[in-house]
DNA sequence: TTTTGGCACTCTCCGGGCCAAAGTGCTACC
DNA sequence: GGTAGCACTTTGGCCCGGAGAGTGCCAAAA
């Protein structure tokens, strides 16, 4: 062999049928099996050649002597690299999730049935978390009145999120107070970003404490209460199929952790974030989650950013054992993302 | 024996006696083995008398002829009934759920937090849902137009729970038709139970369609587009601690459809509405809930509603496996519906 | 030089046989 | 009524041996 680390047309033939194989059964795979299941004609010796130099190029390993070999991640890696491009979605698949989103008009809505229906076409865990980034616009606020200091404030978003928070003040204004300061703030701040509005406000509250006074500090009050605060992220995070995983040939006591992890939906959200903030334009594949989540160990993340336009509006994605139907996910989770903006863009 | 079916003092020590071994240990309990770990100085022989007997009333069973014996629901049944009413919270357990729900304002939140420490303290998934029956009375409502003939609706009710709802109309409402559709509802309907005014709106809709004709013909307009709609109950579903259920000793493939049942929220709330709707005053444990979801066979419910006054605001619960620690679930049940009467009551 | 066939060796995965441990039922005895 | 003893059953662990599948290496064929 000219160049050790390289792969040639025979070895990738190989290799990917490897792989095939084992995500087929689960079981290491030999060269005996690999020649007599194979068309091409090759005899099981020479199979053996070209596994061994595989495995010293880190595709392969074995579990122990004389048993068949497993592919590595850097196997899966080639592999993804290999098929991706050329999958097309089949047409169940495509039926299945346009029926499900059809008629959708909100991001909350379509992320909640986006990560059901992704949990159905994959064997993994279907996840899909709507953007709490710095980028909402505000559309307006509304305060009401709850009595005992109570008050409710609701932040509609551009994007058509709702937030709402209930809070407690220290004072209790009465509800035409509440209506001023929403106006003050929906007049001023209209199509402001959040973030920008908190650190607007709060500018404000100290400059201009003196002009009107009673307005100010009604407003301050509100913004310490939290009116304006984080939008309480778990609630837009979407995790389904869970039960996909359970019944894995996994080690169970593992699943347990992973399953606990995947209850920790700012964990999920962490990881998603981590791998999908940039501008990229397809699906991704991350293959081996132990560098982020330990627990994730031989776990692969699909996933792609779910845009209107030019926006990011969230994420969504698959979390499935290395062992998984990648052609399928893969051209699900794209086709879902593609659907995401044709079916929100239209309405904006 | 005068009478067969009885159980004497002797027989309850020992039934209970198995009970907590077989919840200890996982394994059939043999004679031997109890009078062993047992204090009073009784022989294998006399014991194994005893559970004949019990055997044969029907509180034992035995996996195979010559292994220990196992209680059957009937057992659980008699145990939960023996302990129940003499339980006291640990301190542990008292500070953990205390500091957890401490400073909690709304019902949601509450709720949320109360699966998340359910599934903390017991070994099973905790549960908790919102009421979102007929007793839900109207605070106000508030319409907010989103463009391209979407309409944001908001609903507040009394009980500080916040439904939001995009609807897409057949005609473009402007905000200020908006604005004296909601003040009209808010105006005439504070206070009243939301499927009255859903009724009654659509009374007037029809009766008075001569007076106001322009408003009438925006509220028919929103009434159809689900303005008042049944409030989404998915969203007020909080189930946690799945993970506890993965990596127990049941059978694995009867586990991943549970976890797929527990996934249907839906289903979920009809288990704890099917056996928590009655008025009743304190934890209720159900053991055997195969009649109501066959995949549950050999799990147990421990619930008890969540109430503020004598209105019956959710419910909470417990589901986990037959061999649990009931003492400690159920005392952590109530005292968190305590919690919740306690600390709702006083802010309303 | 590359591919193939052959051969010796290694591991795992059952199935069978065997033995100890734990349990039951029954009978006789205090 | 409670206890002790005894014969019998069932399970689980352990060891062994053979079948199946796979590897590595070497020599022969293409």
């Amino acid at each position: 062999m000219p160049n050790p680390g390289q792969i040639g047309p025979r070895e990738r033939e190989i290799l990917t049928a490897i792989v095939d194989t084992y995500i087929a059964t689960g079981e290491p795979v030999g060269s005996r099996t690999l020649s007599r299941h194979n068309k091409d004609g090759l005899s099981p010796a020479t199979i053996r050649n070209v596994m061994s130099d595989l495995a010293e190029s880190g595709f392969l390993e074995q579990p122990h002597t004389s048993a068949g070999r497993v592919p590595t991640s850097q196997a899966y890696r080639y592999y993804v690299d290999q098929i991706s491009g050329k999958a097309t979605i089949s047409a169940a698949d495509q039926t299945l999730i346009s029926d499900t989103l059809q008629g959708t008009v909100d991001v909350q809505e379509f992320l909640e049935r986006t990560s059901h229906v992704l949990s159905l076409v994959s064997s993994g865990v279907g996840v899909a978390i709507g953007n709490v980034g710095p980028k909402n616009a505000l559309e307006h606020v509304y305060f009401s009145r709850q009595g005992n200091n109570r008050v409710l404030a609701v932040v509609v978003t551009k994007s058509g999120v709702v937030h709402d928070r209930m809070m407690r003040l220290e004072r209790d204004l009465d509800q035409s107070d509440l209506n001023t300061a929403a106006n003050y703030i929906n007049e001023n701040f209209r199509g402001w970003i959040i973030s920008q509005v908190k650190t607007e406000l709060c500018r404000r509250i100290e400059h201009e404490r003196s002009e009107y006074d009673r307005l100010m500090k009604n407003l301050e009050e509100l913004y310490k209460g939290g009116a304006l605060a984080a939008e309480e992220p778990a609630k837009n995070i979407f995790v389904e199929g869970v039960a996909n995983l359970v019944g894995n040939d996994q080690d169970r006591l593992r699943l347990r952790d992973l399953v606990k992890t995947l209850e920790e939906k700012e964990r999920v959200a962490d990881l998603l974030s981590a791998y999908l903030d940039t501008r990229q334009e397809a699906v991704r594949v991350v293959i081996g989650l132990e560098e982020a989540v330990p627990e994730m160990r031989n776990f692969v993340l699909i996933g792609a950013p779910a845009r209107v336009g030019e926006e990011m509006r969230g994420s969504l994605a698959v979390i499935g054992p290395t062992r998984m139907d990648y052609q399928h996910t893969i051209t699900a989770v794209s086709y879902i993302a593609q659907l995401f903006d044709k079916l929100l863009n239209e309405n904006t």
